[in-house]
DNA sequence: GTATATGTTTATGTATACATTAATGTATGA
DNA sequence: TCATACATTAATGTATACATAAACATATAC
């Protein structure tokens, strides 16, 4: 029924509690710990542990523990670096499908939450759709293993948020350029999605950045 | 002593099976096969299988056992993509890195040993030297994440190469391009060393799909 | 002959036991 | 006091045993 394996269990449940912050980025836990915890032995928790480690939440390092990878300023630049490309190069690829407007619904929908939350004054309710919005971006580019890569660097932002999402300035120009990209798409402008995309992402990088470094999160 | 883990050897005995042909794409195999073969246990064989399939060389299905992924026409569409993106970045960062001469001599030598390889008619060893410039420019742009996910893709073109490197047309205008990039790189001119690769990779996509694609290697 | 239900087989998912080995603590000597 | 060698500890790496559940085959009904 619930045809849901221990290490899928694993696998979200150390996923949410790395997200919710309960794990600590630098943080070292061993093995048999997170196993009671979870209450399932030792297997499932260090094959959970492995395919987090391919997606660079967690280090397993012998006889320290499942450590939470930190990151830092640098990381996030990185990040950063490989979303503008992948992005960029998917809002360009959503262009030329030339979608049809039903089919770009989702995204038309994710910036009005945006707009809506951002009148609201809700960030979270904000991040949570512009999440949506890019999420959906990708997937219309067509490429599944980009959408992994791109899927994998996100997570690894979201870690950031918590810290972020309240220092930043209001995301105003971001809902701007959403629009841009929208009906760049939605005219088959190939060249407008792709640039717009790409001066976007690789503005909130350096944003993001500076806000990290001048909070020295360095090594956290 | 040589301090190598079960689970590590099983990884590279894995992958040099695949890329050497021994598990082609699409096979399936047991789990406790695979054991045997390696003369460990399942636990180890399937903490390997779980590293592999992070890197898309194989699909673990329930009950099905452990399936070599297959490379269609498609994938390496989606593979090439990717990699074009990535790859300009990283010329573009190290043309922006200012790099001495001396930084730049293992590019300069893979450059000469594809010139070399090319007069001598041995595409076994263009490849390599090819291989190597690739490796060699990601790593110069200084972006370990953006270094892994390149390297993840690169191994995924390796497996195809068995099949195109001898059917495809002589990479003459290939080593023109690695000329004129490491040459921007060498210069800073970061624009052309950008534009350059991106160019170069694009071609080598549609020349590599057109030739899966006329083979009919749709599923395999 | 087809389709459904039932039984059998068997590969996997998980737990557990054990071997290995790195890290820590202790003792000895200078 | 400090350094080195040794013993101890304990977490991981690996093997193994077993429960589970999917796939296959068989039989039965229509």
């Amino acid at each position: 029924m619930g045809a849901m394996s221990n290490v899928e269990r694993a696998v979200s449940a150390l996923r949410q509690m790395i997200f919710a912050g309960e794990l600590p980025p630098g943080s070292d836990h061993l093995e048999s710990e997170l196993a009671e915890q979870l209450g399932m032995s030792r297997t499932p928790v260090r094959e959970a542990a492995l395919m987090l480690q391919a997606q660079g939440l967690v280090e397993m390092r012998p006889r320290r523990g499942i450590r939470i990878s930190p990151v830092s300023a640098t990381d996030m630049a990185e990040i950063y670096d490989i979303l503008t490309e992948l992005e960029s190069l998917a809002a360009a690829r959503a262009a030329q499908a030339q979608y049809s407007k039903s089919d770009l619904a989702t995204l038309a929908t994710a910036i009005r939450d945006m707009d809506a939350a951002l009148a609201a004054d809700d960030l979270r309710a904000w991040a949570e759709a512009d999440d949506r919005f890019h999420r959906e971006l990708v997937r219309l580019g067509r490429n599944a293993r980009l959408s992994m890569v791109v899927s994998v660097m996100r997570d690894q932002v979201r870690r950031a948020r918590a810290t972020t999402l309240f220092m930043r300035p209001k995301p105003k120009q971001s809902n701007e350029d959403h629009r841009i990209v929208y009906q760049a798409i939605a005219r088959g402008d190939v060249q407008t999605a792709h640039d717009t995309h790409h001066a976007h992402r690789q503005a909130a990088r350096d944003m993001l950045v500076a806000l990290l470094e001048k909070h020295q999160f360095h090594g956290l």
